[in-house]
DNA sequence: AAACATGATGCCTTCCGGGTATCACTTGAT
DNA sequence: ATCAAGTGATACCCGGAAGGCATCATGTTT
């Protein structure tokens, strides 16, 4: 194999096509860049340069690896500050998983904040739920997650990123529009529930339990992604409690309708990441925006 | 400037994770392999390994730097090849990117169609997915790829080789499998499915949420590769969508059923190169598979 | 024909890199 | 607690590779 300094000696030849201004170039004396040429020739296997004991030139072969051998020193003299610069998290692959709600509030503005904080990062997107998050943050597939509660604070660090009200959805042209004052309790008692699944999407789940007293015997689905449930919605199976920022999402023939007193903003989505922080990436953003704890 | 030794000695304690065992494998010692990794780490100005007196590990900067490593060292393996294939009066050599779905279809035929049209030109083959035959191609490293779109019509041509249509993949003997008909859009409504990354293989992620809608609950895992694929669903962890001519991988424990409704042959696959053609070979390659465009 | 230019070769010295022996430290067993 | 085993680092030695100087071989110019 060839070394680094006969590459570097055959590139300064090509460009000279004389060796003594070559070895000047290079700060030796000519007879070892000779020696080198002809070392690497041999490694080779081919004559990279024709010597007519008045000018030089390249052969073909010497053409051809001429340019492998730019490539090459460029490779290596990249190399270093590649890495480097991958260590300390300006460079790389930030993995992060998003659920489908969240695509549609705060993943936007979050994305263009990263990107201008961390130019070189690459950003791998995936559309996860909840729990695959975890799953997957757990196993290092992923590192940051756009998540909802409940996650074990001991494995994972997270940051309150957006909290919002919940609003109930309902068909086009359903009576409850009509009402012409926020929803109550009461007025859902009849209504078919498009429930989620309290185990794929627990915490909307427990959330609604909590905030409402379901009647089991109107809940008509259970299903586990907004996007759904405000589809089935529309297709005039039922209510569902979805958080506002569904209303974004610009699905006709649903309507979204406030409800009466206040239950505050539940709705929360956190920023979740494991605390042993594996990628540079994910260690410098966090310092960027400010998350990292004490 | 670091050494070729020294990468490959690097290569091989970051791959053995223990430096008696690389030295070993290199048939050296252990001690001067030790001095090596020190002058590595020293000119590229970064630790790439953490020794801990009893196990070895790769910093950030050394995952990083291994995948530098390993590029360079397959570069200068290549090089001398090229170089000397070129002198021999043998007309070249052409370097075709492949992906690996394309290696069970295409790839043979279109093999046998360019040695028997350029018997005297040289193929190296390298599997590559789809973005990394672009950057190769961009840079050089690469003369024509298989590969999917999207790419850039400015900057590259391209000619349409193949298109076939998808199937689903499935462990042996799931339900499904006895259904004794083409494979639904409701059938997989609960499956557990193995998606691809959005990012890495945007084509097949494109075409799957475009052929069916994803319940984006039931994604599994998002990998880039049809094989890894394959493999998931042998392992069953859930079915995949995947372009037919993956059934000719040959894997046990997977079985492979039609999808119903005329869905056509969507997956495309083309033959890219630069519009700035380097290389002659490819030249003439292109002259005569008429490849050439007006 | 002589002087010059240029790459190759011979020879010497230095230094780099590998080998052997050993150290320093950790871990696990008795 | 002590001791053996395992593992990477260090010390030292030696051979060979690489660079420098002097010179050769050959082709060009005057």
């Amino acid at each position: 194999m060839f070394t680094f300094d006969q590459l570097a000696g055959f590139i300064a030849v090509a460009e000279e096509l004389h060796f003594g201004r070559a070895a000047e170039r290079l700060n030796m004396t000519q007879p070892p860049l000779s020696r080198q040429i002809q070392k690497l020739e041999k490694s080779v296997g081919a004559e990279l340069l024709e010597r007519d004991n008045r000018r030089v030139q390249l052969t073909h072969a010497g053409q051809a690896f001429l340019e492998e051998a730019r490539r090459l020193l460029a490779l290596a003299e990249r190399a270093p500050a590649t890495a480097r610069r991958i260590a300390s998290g300006r460079s790389g692959v930030l993995r992060i998983g998003f659920t489908a709600a969240s695509g549609f509030s705060i993943l936007g503005p979050l994305l263009e904040e990263i990107s201008a904080a961390l130019p070189d990062v690459d950003i791998d997107l995936q559309e996860l739920v909840t729990g695959e998050q975890i799953q997957a943050l757990l196993t290092g597939e992923l590192d940051l997650g756009l998540a909802r509660p409940p996650f074990d604070g001991e494995i994972f660090d997270s940051r309150l990123l957006y909290r919002e009200a919940m609003v109930v959805a309902v068909p086009a042209g359903h009576p409850l529009t009509r009402l012409g004052r926020d929803v109550e309790n009461e007025d859902l008692r009849d209504e078919p529930l498009i429930m989620h699944s309290p185990l794929q999407a627990r915490y909307f789940y427990d959330l609604v339990v909590r905030t409402l007293p379901v009647q089991h015997g109107n809940v008509v689905h259970t299903v586990s992604q907004i996007l759904t449930m405000v589809s089935l919605v529309a297709a005039r199976r039922g209510v569902a409690f979805v958080p506002r920022s569904a209303t974004a999402l610009g699905i006709d023939g649903v309507e979204y309708l406030q409800l009466g007193g206040d239950r505050g903003e539940p709705v929360e989505l956190h920023a979740i990441w494991s605390r042993k922080v594996e990628n540079p990436a994910l260690g410098r953003l966090l310092r960027e925006l400010d998350f990292a704890r004490a």
